[in-house]
RNA sequence: GUGCCUGUAGCUCAAUGGCAGAGUGCUUCACUGUGGAUGAAGAUGUUGAGGGAUCGAGACCCUUCAGGCACCCCA
């Protein structure tokens, strides 16, 4: 037998029980998203590499980006997130639109990275946001749906939760210490990363910004101080109408969320698993202005990204995942033989004119593989058209969930599966 | 892109440098009008791939591919 050709390294099959994960997390994500009054819209794959050069600029496109030269020689990447192509699509019609516009979009993402857990190649990922909004209500509301998120997909506050800072607050904090801006930025960069480096080498890397160890322990303090929040009106604010919307539970502050992306200005915030075990499942913030790199007029805004592949393993890890997902929804008609097999054809075609799903055999086999076969397929309903059945005018209807078999006419059939709860919504 | 770990049946894993195995799953039968259970029988491998040292390699060495973990970066 030849060797089975491998798939692109980092990219996923998704086989059916796959697939109807992700289509559960697809229809999650859209109520979510309806729920709020949010608009589905999406933009093209391919970019010109113009596009990101303007912003991203940096390691995302240089180096974690797929870009390859058209048959006309122009530079193509498959795009390795929206924003850049959400900025363009707003600077379009900047102006046409009214706002603030509540937007959103699920679809595929490719970066060039090394694959590992949590990580891919080729990923699906939920943007959304509120454009042309400069408030604290904008970003409480894109917090709160963040939660709102979590909660209906089942995840509770015991188990995730919405880590929220702000970039203004954390610089004039470090301000106040006296760093220039210089060390304020590249501190902020160093914070993010606290978590990943062990605290000798951590406190190694501080101090090459120049800063002393007095100033060192005072950045100590002010990352140890969880009440810190409390002095800045806007994380008070946010955290107060998080409150009012009922899902305050769910968020707190955390000093040590910066955010990579250069473009964030005000809140951030990011969703973790509260044990720690894996990598962000959600990240986004308030940014000052989105358009005006790729030629629009100044916009505020305020939006969050998750991918597919962290959120998947969270809710694998805490069985968030519904039974029903697997749920037994069909019926299969058995061919009892060639005699018979016309009337169980009629019978198939009349069941999937009512709309229920039905299932028949593609081969006359022995009554027991038949059932065997309609087992593992999970259907809900097996009949059975025998000899004695036809004779009757009656069909055998054995649910297989109930392990119990009746009897039922011919002309009730229909009712009677309908009133088991046939087709599920 | 950097460092470390791991690749054996479809899956989970055994096997002092000396005949490649178990569990599970799969196929068939017991069961010629009834699925999961039980029992029996059966099939399945270039030990990821390529090279090397050795009388002899699944094991040791080199290369390569894939996966995992950490860094980098980020969803």
């Amino acid at each position: 037998m030849a060797e089975i050709i491998r798939s692109v390294k980092g990219t996923r099959d998704f086989y059916p029980d796959e697939m109807a994960r992700r289509q559960w997390l697809l229809g999650q994500i859209r109520e979510t998203s309806e729920l709020f009054g949010y608009q589905y819209y999406d933009g093209p794959c391919l970019e010109s590499i113009e596009l990101y050069a303007a912003k991203s600029g940096e390691e995302l496109v240089k180096e974690q980006s797929f870009v390859f030269p058209d048959r006309s020689g122009d530079l193509i990447a498959l795009r390795p997130e929206l924003t850049p192509t959400l900025a363009r699509m707003v600077a379009q019609k900047q102006n046409e639109l009214f706002f603030p516009q509540r937007w959103w979009s699920f679809g595929p993402f490719w970066r060039y990275e090394r694959p590992q857990k949590g990580r891919t190649r080729e990923f699906f990922q939920w943007n959304i946001d509120l454009i042309g909004a400069d408030s604290l209500l904008a970003d409480a509301e894109l917090i709160a749906l963040a939660a709102s998120f979590l909660q209906r997909v089942g995840l509770s506050p015991d188990q995730v939760s919405v880590r929220v800072n702000h970039r203004a607050f954390a610089n004039s904090q470090l301000m106040k210490l006296g760093l220039n801006p210089d060390q304020v930025k590249e501190m902020l960069r160093l914070i993010d990363r606290i978590d990943k480096l062990p605290p000798e080498i951590w406190k190694e890397k501080v101090l090459e910004l120049g800063i002393d160890t007095l100033c060192f322990e005072q950045i100590q303090a002010l990352l140890a101080d969880l009440s810190l929040w409390e002095e800045s009106e806007q994380l008070c604010g946010i955290f107060q109408h998080v409150q009012h919307l009922g899902l305050g539970e769910y968020i707190c502050y955390d000093p040590s969320i910066t955010r990579g992306l250069d473009y964030y200005t005000g809140t951030v915030f990011e969703v973790h698993d509260n044990a720690g075990e894996f990598r962000a499942i959600l990240g986004g913030g308030h940014y000052g202005n989105l358009v005006a790199d790729v030629g629009g007029r100044e916009l505020a805004g305020v939006g969050f990204a998750m991918g597919d592949v962290v959120i998947d393993l969270v809710l694998q890890k805490f069985n968030a995942y519904p039974q029903e997902l697997l749920a037994n929804d069909g019926v299969f008609v058995t061919i009892f033989d060639e005699e018979l097999h016309a009337k169980s054809e009629l019978l198939a075609a009349k069941l999937r004119g009512a709309g229920l799903k039905t299932v028949l055999p593609v081969e006359i086999e022995k009554l027991g593989k038949q059932l065997k076969y309609a087992d593992r397929v999970n259907m809900r309903f097996v009949l059975v058209l025998g000899p004695d059945e036809a004779k009757a005018g009656k069909v055998m209807v054995k649910d297989l969930v109930k392990r119990d078999q009746t009897l039922v006419g011919e002309e009730d059939l229909i009712s009677f599966l309908k009133s088991a709860g046939l087709p599920k919504a």
